[in-house]
DNA sequence: GCGGCGGTGATACACTGTAACACTCCCGCC
DNA sequence: GGCGGGAGTGTTACAGTGTATCACCGCCGC
């Protein structure tokens, strides 16, 4: 059993999010090969993004070696699926309990002080960064939008006002 | 002389951002040094985004090495001042002409055809963001928003109607 | 002179990600 | 049954990106 307190960025149990994944896969007729099930759970797990290679350490043990470049290539499905999102500021990765619409619109919300990710998304945020893509004459295919700063649970924290 | 067609991304010649670069660095008395100015150059120069390797590289000859590690420190003095920005999906650098308001919102073009990068500013963008960020009882502080897609002339270039 | 400080040179290293190849397993086909 | 062929994984090696550390130098104030 792991310690799993509950905190904001965590709407959805590992369970969960297992089993949502395992279903995705069933249903597009992937494999939900037990690597990728277990890369699955150790990013479920963390509670906070987690490093290619910090997975790779985990899910390996004395007589049983999991190389990083595995790690990825299930890393790289996973994404493809939608099942976990890579935060570019940090070079890691998070589980997404969300399964968003194709082309959505996604801000990661990255707490410098106890290192949580969580998403928002914003009708309003989305519909200004395609009116100034459209004035400024350009065809998006990829966005990048993560913000850090402090959660609102740190904030408090600090200031216990 | 360097050849350098005229494009969109480079508002500004060479010459005008050196010069700002050493008005900046004067007004608020620190060193514009020659290696930093070299390092300016060569990021203003280039056209499109460079890596630190990439600006190493050029500036070393037979007999005169610069080591990476010093074009880093250069550039995070650059950055510092608001001179160059990071691009960090490409891990990759570029000059600034614009000289922003500290905390305005700036998001990243990257044209994934011909490489270069704009910038675009909006403050409906900005707003959006902020009231997004504020529901979520988010504080930010540093954002990160870079679009990867088509720029208006590599369209046009490709579908010549 | 001397001590401190900012900038630079140089080496080594850590971290992140990818290329290439071999092997296995499974499944459809002959 | 034998036989491809494709997907997934293991393994090694390597490329790319960034940092830690120490030494040195030049300058400026004491
Ligand atoms: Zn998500
Ligand atoms: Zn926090
Ligand atoms: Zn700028
Ligand atoms: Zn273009």
């Amino acid at each position: 059993m792991h310690r799993h307190e509950s905190h904001d960025a965590c709407h959805t149990g590992v369970g969960d999010m297992l089993a949502r994944a395992e279903a995705v896969c069933r249903e597009r007729g992937l494999q939900f090969t037990p690597l990728r099930r277990e890369v699955m759970e150790a990013v479920a797990e963390a509670g906070k993004a987690q490093g290619a290679y910090d997975i790779a350490e985990k899910l390996s043990a004395p007589g049983k070696r999991v190389a990083p470049v595995s790690v990825y290539r299930a890393l790289d499905f996973l994404m493809q699926q939608g099942l976990v999102h890579r935060i570019a500021s940090r070079n890691a990765f998070i589980p997404c309990a969300h399964g968003h619409a194709p082309g959505e619109g996604v801000v990661f919300l990255i707490c410098r002080t106890c290192g949580l990710v969580d998403e928002a998304s914003s009708e309003e945020l989305e519909d200004g960064l395609d009116r100034t893509l459209k004035r400024a004459g350009f065809t998006p295919a990829h966005t990048i939008l993560e913000v850090e700063g402090d959660c609102g649970a740190c904030r408090e924290r600090q200031q216990p006002s």
